[in-house]
DNA sequence: AGCCGATAATGAAACGTTTCAAAAATGCTA
DNA sequence: TAGCATTTTTGAAACGTTTCATTATCGGCT
């Protein structure tokens, strides 16, 4: 019991070298096959498990991949880790992964731990600033793909969506429906993601003037403060007639506070989220989303990372995907509009 | 650029031996202000950050603790992930999470990894069958807490709700509301935590025969199957008027279902789901739910596999926690008493 | 000034691998 | 069978820490 047995204890049994077992083990030429079963069974009898800390203090190679994200409980993050996890296994790799909350100095302590740990490489999803863990990053030469959220730095790899375009089409859309006055919700405006989709979101209106007008909603996590807010823009005159929140959290709030204000969509408001929840398909009427590439930003950033783990002078590249409308029945044109007919 | 300054770097530039940078370092006793100060100074300039693979090989212990589960995108397991990251990071200690897609020879794969790669200990949410892992995990004396799904072990502490009782209070529930043919929709059978909901709900059945009957279908996650199936069930003279799904994602299937056959609840059916979907709420009407009380399983598993770090020979021991009803406007009288009125 | 007991600082061993120069064994050729 | 070229095998160094037995330094007392 307990017992964790080590190369030289394998060396010992099978009346060989610890060079040999080493051979044996990560198969090199040089071993002869007698040998190399000998080996084997002596691994096999005693449950031989390579300690790969003391591979990793020898080698340099730790295999294991950091990643840093704000939270886990959002469907998006969950599913990236659980895309890497796979990807990572399939090749031998291990994640670590650690939470920032959003905040940077948090990010930069949990960075620096990963760091110490000798992690090869790093996906980070950044927080709205994370200049001192971007600089240690690149004084430590660490590999790193920097996934979303944040302006472009360019000492390292990127994989984002092209927000900006994706909100300005879904704005587009709507006021293709006829929407004349919009509301748009967004929770931090200091990410990047955000701006560049509020950017994208005035595009539109831009375009559109003076017909069409887009406000802004900024708000916390404080959903009594946001209901109070969505009401009064709510009860005016000349309401907003499609409402856009920025993330599934926000629509989630959002749609809470709509049902409790007895607003139906589309009827009274069209509804459009940002990010894809897993409940889009069944609130009634289904909602409308603009949906993230997941698997793709996934696959991207690994595949990325990997290829500058093999050659790392690569010249730091800026991976674009587009995300989609998904329209659904809480979209339509505006009530006004509606009563014209 | 890609400096990884060490301790005899450190040593050098302080002017010290490494023994005495060591010590500063952990701060143990026996080091002068002036030596402190110059140490400190010295580790600031080169921005050392200590190496946590040499200090796992030398001392023993990693501080990293491994976290097998089946998957993330489940809300219920990507909580526990974020409950146990920040526990882990105010203590010094790192999460490596590992998935298991709930297969037994995977799992122990995956579990091998963790151990190569000496975590001091490992929290493990099992598939339908971790003998085997079990049995590695208890040869190699590896602090373990299972949590839930599995038949108890003598050998491990466990952690788990205690799903009998839940599910025969919640189905009591149901036919103290009335309702006397119900239906229970279940995905894997083969885990533990499946039968002893099944036997909860049984045993509530049971002390109300003949007049209550309970049927249950099981389905894997083809959701046509499903469909089909429950459209059976439904479409029959004395159909059920009561559903209970046996976790989120089937609660989200069966609302899909429910909602393409036109069924809707309570008026027609009333309905049910274990585990609490963030959903929930918003559904309409909403959805009643068992309730996992999830910050606890964390805490508690937690505490209880940091007390074995510190004291291994624990005689193992097994803490349940109850999982209470939310009632919601999703459960109602059956149908007829509802016409009778 | 010389000693003594504390307190500080040092340096080498050890953790479990990999790697590599060197030694040993083997096979071939003449 | 001696000599040489290969192929195997070996043993020790190295990775960056911690630990601990030694040694050095210091302050306080006679």
């Amino acid at each position: 019991m307990n017992s964790k047995p080590t190369i030289l204890d394998v060396a010992r049994r099978a009346g060989v070298s610890v060079g040999t077992v080493s051979n044996a083990l990560n198969d090199r030429g040089n071993v002869s096959a007698a040998r190399r079963e000998n080996v084997a069974r002596a691994m096999a009898d005693l449950g031989y498990v390579p300690n790969r800390v003391a591979q990793t203090l020898r080698g340099g190679e730790s295999h294991v991949i950091g990643l840093c994200t704000p939270v886990t409980s959002s469907a998006y993050f969950a599913a990236l880790l659980e895309m890497f996890e796979d990807l990572a296994a399939r090749q031998g790799y291990e994640i670590m992964q650690v939470l920032s909350h959003g905040e940077p100095a948090l990010e930069l302590r949990r960075v620096q731990a990963l760091v110490g740990r000798n992690v090869d490489g790093l996906i980070l999803i950044p927080t709205h600033d994370s200049q001192a863990t971007l600089d240690l990053l690149a004084e430590r030469g660490m590999p790193t793909v920097v996934v979303d959220r944040v302006a472009r730095d360019p000492r390292f790899d990127y994989v984002a969506i092209d927000d900006r375009r994706a909100m300005r089409e879904a704005t587009q859309h709507l006021i293709g429906l006829g929407h004349r006055r919009l509301l748009y919700l967004v929770r931090d405006t200091r990410l990047s993601t955000t701006q560049r989709r509020i950017e994208g979101y005035r595009d539109a209106v831009r375009a559109a003037r003076p017909t069409v007008t887009g406000a802004v909603i900024q708000r916390d996590s404080d959903e009594a403060a946001l209901a109070r807010q969505v009401a009064d823009a709510i009860a005016v005159p000349r309401a907003p007639t499609a409402l856009i929140a920025s993330n599934s959290a926000l629509a989630l709030s959002l749609v809470r506070i709509l049902q409790q204000l007895r607003v139906s969509w589309p009827d009274d408001v069209a509804l459009l989220a940002f990010d894809e929840p897993v409940w889009a398909p069944i609130v009634t009427p289904p909602l409308a989303v603009v949906r993230h590439p997941t698997r793709q930003i996934a696959t991207e950033a690994w595949n990325r990372l990997l290829l500058r783990l093999r050659t790392p002078d690569l010249r730091p590249k800026r991976i674009t995907l587009q995300a989609h409308l998904v329209p659904a029945a809480s979209l339509g044109p505006p009530r006004s509009t509606h009563r014209a007919r």
